[in-house]
DNA sequence: ACAAACATACAAACAAAGATGTATAGATGT
DNA sequence: ACATCTATACATCTTTGTTTGTATGTTTGT
């Protein structure tokens, strides 16, 4: 083989990537070798080398396809309509979220994060997950505070309400992750929430 | 060196056990050697291969050192006092659970478990926290049926709030295994659970 | 428009480093 | 004397990073 066009060479890279996620998903990223990667695509260490610096940049790079900050899913949902209503806005974020993650991509990366890796030169999923939940409590600290502005939190404190909500988000999501396919995020992860929410929602 | 007392060989053991549990929270256990959790111990592999058949059977005897199934915490709580408050025996018993959790063992094996090792010859991390998650999702449906007998629960059905109280707890745990230092099981995590359990109980 | 010249996209081969498992030697309690 | 515990030595396998080779796009000069 040789030079291919730019067109040919992005698809190569894509498939080398998405090889990527299959092999991490089946055997673990530390136990997958480049080699098995470049062969599962169809190809040899050489283009791997080619496309990506090593291991962990491949792993990168399968990061950067699916991330996607807390709050966008808030600006998709934010219109006039639920400005005053804060903790249905959490709740139809929420729901965005769902949908988002249980797209097969989504599910298989953050799988991965979760159980199919373990931290190596850069790639620390403890500090990625850690900076995830920072940007996840700031956005709902900010709606829980508007809340309860509102009058329309229970006796719990903003903070409180923020932190508790968040755990159970949390586990929510990784009690999803975990199980094989018969669970849904969407019909029975939005119950969950929507239970939580109106617990915490003021009479 | 050579033979030593049998005192002396069991301390051997427990010494390489306790050199891995370090390895392991530093490098990953994918990314340290057998050679290096010798070395840390002070020995060599060959102490290693006599006491464990491999680095599979190492970690599995690292995590007999802190089993302890949910149900147990139960028993150390359950008085005559209690009987009839099931959702008082839920809160004590999570309360025991986080004072043993804070152990620095527990808390070093669980983050292993968490952050630092993905599945390889028979060890499955997944598997692993899926029967930790059935266990405790048993015991919690038990007490929480008792609650709903006793008219002590709000309108959610009992499987509703086993699901929610489970989520809200692996998910307070595992944000507080990926906490440095600057967090308390025993005060914060309490706190949230007395929250979730205060929203739970009918008025 | 059409070569020459260059850059790109891979494959293939190589060298070095680690890790594993095993076999064996040696020392010491019992 | 013998079983137990540990160190040492060895052979093998895997992975990684690098280098080199090469065919083909792509561009540029004329």
């Amino acid at each position: 083989m040789a030079r291919r066009t730019k067109a040919e060479a992005a698809a190569t890279r894509e498939a080398l990537i998405d090889a990527a996620e299959e092999m991490f998903m089946e055997h673990g990223v530390a136990r997958t070798s480049l080699e098995q990667i470049a062969r599962h695509a169809g190809m040899t260490r050489g283009a791997v080398y080619w496309h990506f610096k090593n291991k962990a940049d491949l792993f990168h790079a399968m990061l950067d396809r699916v991330h996607m900050p807390f709050q966008n899913l808030f600006d998709e949902v934010e219109g006039p309509t639920v400005d005053n209503c804060p903790l249905e806005a959490i709740r139809l974020a929420c729901i965005k979220g769902f949908a988002r993650a249980e797209q097969p991509r989504n599910k298989r990366v953050h799988f991965i994060m979760m159980y199919r890796c373990e931290f190596f030169s850069d790639i620390d999923p403890q500090a990625m997950q850690e900076e995830i939940s920072k940007d996840i409590l700031t956005v709902l600290l900010k709606y829980f505070q508007l809340a309860a502005e509102n009058k329309q939190l229970t006796s719990l404190s903003p903070e409180a309400a923020t932190e508790l909500f968040y755990a159970t988000l949390s586990g929510l999501f990784t009690h999803w992750l975990r199980q094989s396919d018969n669970y849904s995020l969407e019909t029975q992860g939005s119950a969950m929430i929507g239970n939580l929410l109106h617990l915490l929602r003021s009479a």
